[in-house]
RNA sequence: GGCGCCGUAGCCAAGUGGCUAAGGCAGCGGAUUGCAAAUCCGCCAUCAUGAGUUCGAAUCUCAUCGGCGCCUCCA
């Protein structure tokens, strides 16, 4: 199969080749356990979950990696000082408030002045909302899931094999820096070579800050610190590692020098890859890092960007619990509404999209579990030369094209499935890359269509009854007026040979806009 | 100022030189229904603008307008 994809390192669509066909490697840069992570990083997340999902499907064998970044850098890390506040300070700060509000239980940290308890309790909150969403990595934790702050010697031992070959230095004040002049294609990903940077630096690089540095676009790989809350010893002084190098660092030790592909958002692009493919290229000479390096576009909500003082800013524990939209979200359909549109684009988190997203995981939920009825649970075994498969995969190869690919299964569920066993089949395949019809999940989750009906209230089914009778006596009229109160409410309601029942409820807020 | 991405129907979103421009939501018409809902059948775009290349372009080139990202912590 030709799978291509969209290389940020040569601004083109390449075909894809791993290095190893038995193994393909990839590496997606993961959260920081400073607060819960966002739906935007999960977009991020769960894109690199579909890659893998994907090639798995193709018959790949896929080892996947992703850190988790607990080192309490600095706000203002990029400074030669370092200065600003610690991120994990800020973080322990922010939990102590968190808990005496009574936001987070009690004993879910014991002491938020350790920083490691802090980190512990993100990363846990983190992968619970991995595991809800489907991820697959999740569920392999701890293994393939690496913390930066037990990866350290790695690190050092990386540092010391730049200073080795001359690619970073020891500054007057202490701090080890990598050399960006001494990398010649430094800027390649991103455009940003030294020329440029120099020219368009917009004179937001303050002099102050760059005086120990050979060049100003010279990053820190460790900074001896005997104040930062986290530290470690070193050859160069008991510190903490710089932001870039944690990533090359356990990539390259947990994948090999050169990997096939690293993803992670378009805000990475520079300086954390850039600085990436330089640590690492450097320390090996190997030509490569990544051979692929994969961006995913911002996601947006309601048309802005997610900030925390617009109020738009939306974790998935908040969708799923129904803080946000006053009724939980099912976490299928938050992945759906995730993963649904091309990673290359920037997409709009909407309530409306939330809504589209519900009747379309509704729908497919409704197709799977007729056949699998049908096919009494027995799926055939089919391969991918079965015209929905060879469709799907084939939309998908093109740059993960998931809209086109869904274009192919959504108009196949809605016949009916001929061949029950083959078509459950194909639909396990499907699902095996999609993975919300049902979504697979370590986690107990609510059924996604118990959940939308909610606990009925007694009034409900009671109306139901009444309008029943009402309807049995030929009293249409007031038949029409119970209808259109549990309608007021959201109620979807449906009068059947069995009588009337209510099929769902939609959030209110999915409520207010589909009525506008 | 530099480096990139993008602009397809009311909304979301495929299509990357050539049959009648996917699919979903909404809408409209019909079947069905006491009326609805659900379901089923059918309908619904000349592709931001302008110029160019070509036998032929939404697809390539240039320009213009508009949106977005990065260049500073950020998925």
């Amino acid at each position: 199969m030709k799978i291509s994809f969209y290389n940020t390192l040569t601004n083109t669509t390449e075909r894809f080749e791993p290095l190893n066909k038995e193994k393909v490697t990839i590496y997606g840069c993961g959260p920081t356990v400073y607060d819960y992570a966002h739906i935007g990083n999960f977009r991020s997340f769960l894109f690199n979950d579909i890659i893998r999902r994907f090639l798995e499907v193709v018959g790949h064998e896929v080892h996947q990696v992703i850190n988790i970044t607990d080192v309490g850098h600095m706000t203002d890390d990029h400074l030669a000082d370092g200065g600003g506040e610690d991120k994990m300070l800020l973080a322990a700060k922010k939990l102590k408030e968190a808990k005496k509000s009574g936001k987070i239980t009690a004993g879910a940290v014991q002491n938020p002045d350790d920083p490691y308890q802090v980190a512990a309790y993100y990363t846990e909150a983190f992968l619970e909302d991995a595991r809800r969403l489907g991820m697959k990595i999740a569920d392999e934790y701890p293994q393939r899931v690496l913390h930066a702050t037990q990866n350290i010697q790695a690190m050092l031992d990386l540092i010391q094999k730049l200073i080795e070959r001359g690619h970073a230095y020891v500054a007057d004040d202490g701090v080890v820096y990598y050399s960006v002049e001494s990398f010649s294609s430094y800027g390649a990903l991103s455009g940003n070579t030294l020329d440029k940077l120099r020219e368009g630096s917009g004179g937001r690089v303050l002099a102050e800050d760059q005086i120990n540095k050979r060049h100003p676009s010279d990053f820190m790989l460790w900074k001896p610190d005997q104040s930062h809350i986290m530290k470690w010893d070193s050859p160069w002084g008991t510190g903490y590692p710089g932001w870039h190098i944690e990533c090359s660092a356990m990539a390259m030790q947990e994948l090999g020098e050169t990997i096939d592909i690293h993803t992670g958002g378009e805000d990475l692009i520079f300086p954390h890859h850039e600085c990436e493919i330089a640590q690492s290229c450097g320390a090996t000479g190997a030509d490569a890092f990544a051979r692929y390096w994969l961006h995913v576009r911002f996601l947006l909500v309601e048309g802005e960007k997610m900030s925390k003082s617009k109020g738009n800013f939306y974790t998935v524990r908040d969708l799923v619990e129904g803080r946000a939209t006053g009724q939980p979200v099912h976490p299928a359909v938050l992945r759906f509404e995730l993963i649904r549109s091309h990673y290359r684009a920037n997409t709009n988190f909407t309530a409306k999209g939330l809504a589209d997203s519900t009747g379309n995981v509704v729908k497919l939920n409704r197709f799977v579990s007729e056949v699998e009825e049908a096919a009494g649970g027995v799926a055939e075994d089919v391969d991918l030369s079965h015209p929905i498969l060879k469709e799907f995969t084939a939309a998908l190869a093109d740059d993960l094209n998931i809209a086109g690919a869904l274009a192919v299964v959504l108009p196949w569920t809605n016949k009916k499935a001929k061949k029950p066993q083959e078509a459950l089949g194909v639909c396990r395949k499907i699902n095996h890359v999609l993975n919300v019809m049902p979504l697979q999940s370590s986690l107990p989750l609510a059924n996604l269509e118990e959940m939308l009906l909610g606990d009925v209230p007694e009034e409900v089914t009671g109306a139901c009854s009444a309008m029943d009778e009402a309807r049995a006596n030929k009293d249409y009229g007031a038949a029409d007026k119970i209808r259109e109160e549990l309608l007021d409410e959201g109620w979807q309601v449906q009068t059947t040979t069995e009588g009337t029942v209510v099929q769902m409820r939609l959030p209110s807020e999915l409520q207010q806009v589909l009525r506008a």
